[in-house]
DNA sequence: TGTATATATTCAAATAGTTGAATATTATAA
DNA sequence: TTATAATATTCAACTATTTGAATATATACA
């Protein structure tokens, strides 16, 4: 008794379950990019740019023009920014836990010192 | 160097890549409810509803409102459903892949037999 | 206090996702 | 046709998630 469209919604939301795949998502946000602008962009191999778009293209995220040797990557449906702005919406609302907050807080602290010893 | 933004967006998107997570939070749109009500709803041992409402619970995503014994679930945030809004929109505009889509095809007109049969 | 009810946690086995390295494919240009 | 550039796929080791079963906790009530 597969509950079939809970299923499909689920490995939607499993596709953008990943840090470089959300980033991908935030980068094509302004245009379409090849794969070698991703892997500078994002500052990451060949391999590993290619295999992230292959999950995001798995699931009807992206879609590709090509031209000539170059494989130009877009996102098919615009809903998903805004999927993406509500995300950071419900993010802002302090959605995450305290425990992992802190430790954000944390980090950001660290940041903040390096900058002013500087 | 850590992406720590995206690492907590992608926590986010982890937490509703579950089928049963997805129908907890379809449920609870509804109105608030408690593990008891919410296994009867879902059809699962009391075990697995705690767990999934657990991993929800660790992103605060759901919060909890107790009454004696029993513990009364609900969204924290009702951005959750605008999200949940989103996601079947961009999920109706043709998101899963063609595989994906022709075995779902398959699934429901099989259904269809069978109530026909009947 | 003891017992029943409701919920939560833990654990181990099974399954799925990630990562880096190596290799394959495809299109173009020489 | 061979070489090169761009992208894609495969594989194995590693890590994380899921699942079911067992056990633990917490509240209420007799």
């Amino acid at each position: 008794m597969p509950n079939t469209l809970q299923d499909f919604k689920a490995e939607f939301f499993k596709a953008l379950a990943h840090p470089i795949r959300i980033k991908i998502l935030e980068v094509l946000r302004e245009s379409e990019k090849s794969v070698s602008e991703l892997q500078l962009l994002l500052g990451l191999d060949q391999s590993g740019v290619s295999q992230q778009l292959s999950v995001l293209r798995a699931k009807n995220i992206i879609v590709t023009r090509k031209n000539g040797t170059s494989v130009y990557y877009s996102v098919r449906d615009p809903l998903i920014f805004d999927l993406l702005d509500i995300a950071r919406a419900i993010f802002n609302n302090n959605l995450i836990d305290t425990k992992d907050l802190l430790q954000q807080l944390e980090i950001e602290a660290e940041k903040a010192e390096v900058v002013n010893v500087k």
